[in-house]
DNA sequence: TATATTGCTGACCCCCCGGTTAGTAACGCC
DNA sequence: GGCGTTACTAACCGGGGGGTCAGCAATATA
């Protein structure tokens, strides 16, 4: 049977402004699956519809199209949140809480998570990327917690407590459940149901920074 | 200034029975540096003194090369703290700091610790390996944790509680810490101090765990 | 010193993948 | 329909790395 070309569709359609989103959309994918070091170019624009020489007209390299993603995806959550924490009237609690269930919704519980989880895998093969990301997430992110404790502080809301290291505390626990669905779970261990997880962190926080408690560090 | 070629001492020596510890050697350093991927059979023959054929000698293949790694140096440990669970016959809380401290002797706080750290990054991409570490380490630490768990249960010395879920509690702080050594230490975070985070672990587990606290879950 | 054995080398194969480019085909415009 | 512009493709390049192997040189033996 000789092929027939269907000449009614074009083989391929000029789509200049569509592209961008698309290879973006399909980079956060193949990342998050397999990786940094393991994404292959060729295979990010074939699930994008195009080959691999159109990625090329849209970015400069591997590089740069990971960091496209990374401000494309976990940037604007940041900047939102650093919103809200300028314009938020309550108690530091309620903030706090506001934060860690916006990040939960918006990327603990999606696929940005897996970022977080290729940068803690990679970040030492890939010391520029690993530069780009402290300075765009990981201090962007750790600032905005230590804002929050220190408002807690300066409105006698929160105990007076190291907000560097308090920072970290709140941290630890929100990168685990991350590696915890990501790792874990693919290595056959039901995971832990991560609502219940932040519930209870969130409490243990609470009462370890309100003012009344008597509990020292 | 023309090469003199030293002839008082052979270009290499045949040392059969030394050079399989000593490419493990170089092998557990290189996987826990760069992890399994990035890691370059050249370069582990290289960091052992013999060229890559050599290795290939002793090894049919990196995953075997891994394996024999694992094999080497995480497994040990774990067979020691199979024979003292056996053994011992005090208290189940003193036990269960007795394994925890041993992990963090010999495991945590050592190279050893990347190798948990390369399995939680890669186990995705190299499902056969994945699954030997599961088989060789991971369901044999977490049958260990139950088993003290469920000695402390059937013993009366702990609450009746849920050995897997405990297990698992157990566990991700453990594992939380030695990512947080691995990675966030390499982003210029300086990490909190391991043995006041695990003194604090284990007491609020025996806490959590002992009879006579009326704390549910 | 002569010979046999074998641990070891280094050059080689081949595929893969990031990155490049000459050329083609879709589309806007007339 | 014809023409110019340009978004897009397919073939290509070069380096890197897992894995192989013919041959060499270090030792054992005599």
């Amino acid at each position: 049977m000789p092929t027939l070309i269907d000449r009614s569709k074009p083989r391929w359609e000029r789509r200049k402004d569509a592209r961008p989103q698309e290879l973006l959309a399909a980079a956060l994918d193949l990342f998050v699956e397999r990786g940094y070091a393991a994404t292959r170019l060729d295979e990010v624009a074939a699930r994008a519809g195009v080959s691999k020489g159109t990625l090329y007209l849209y970015f400069e390299n591997k590089e740069e199209l990971f960091k496209a993603v990374v401000r494309e995806t976990m940037v604007p959550p940041l900047a939102d949140a650093e919103e809200l924490i300028n314009k938020f009237g309550g108690h530091s609690s309620a903030l706090l809480r506001l934060c860690i269930d916006g990040w939960w919704q918006r990327i603990g519980a999606t696929k940005l998570s897996g970022i977080s989880k290729l940068m803690m895998a990679e970040s030492g093969n890939f010391p520029d990327v690993a530069r780009f990301y402290h300075e765009e997430v990981v201090s962007r992110g750790g600032a905005l917690l230590s804002r929050i404790i220190e408002r807690g502080v300066a409105l006698g809301e929160f105990r007076p407590v190291d907000s560097a290291m308090a920072t970290r505390v709140i941290i630890a626990p929100m990168l685990m459940l991350t590696m915890w669905s990501h790792s874990l779970h693919a290595c056959h261990l039901d995971p832990i149901d991560p609502d219940a997880f932040l519930d209870c962190l969130v409490d243990l926080l609470t009462r370890g920074f309100e003012t009344q408690s008597g509990h020292s560090t």
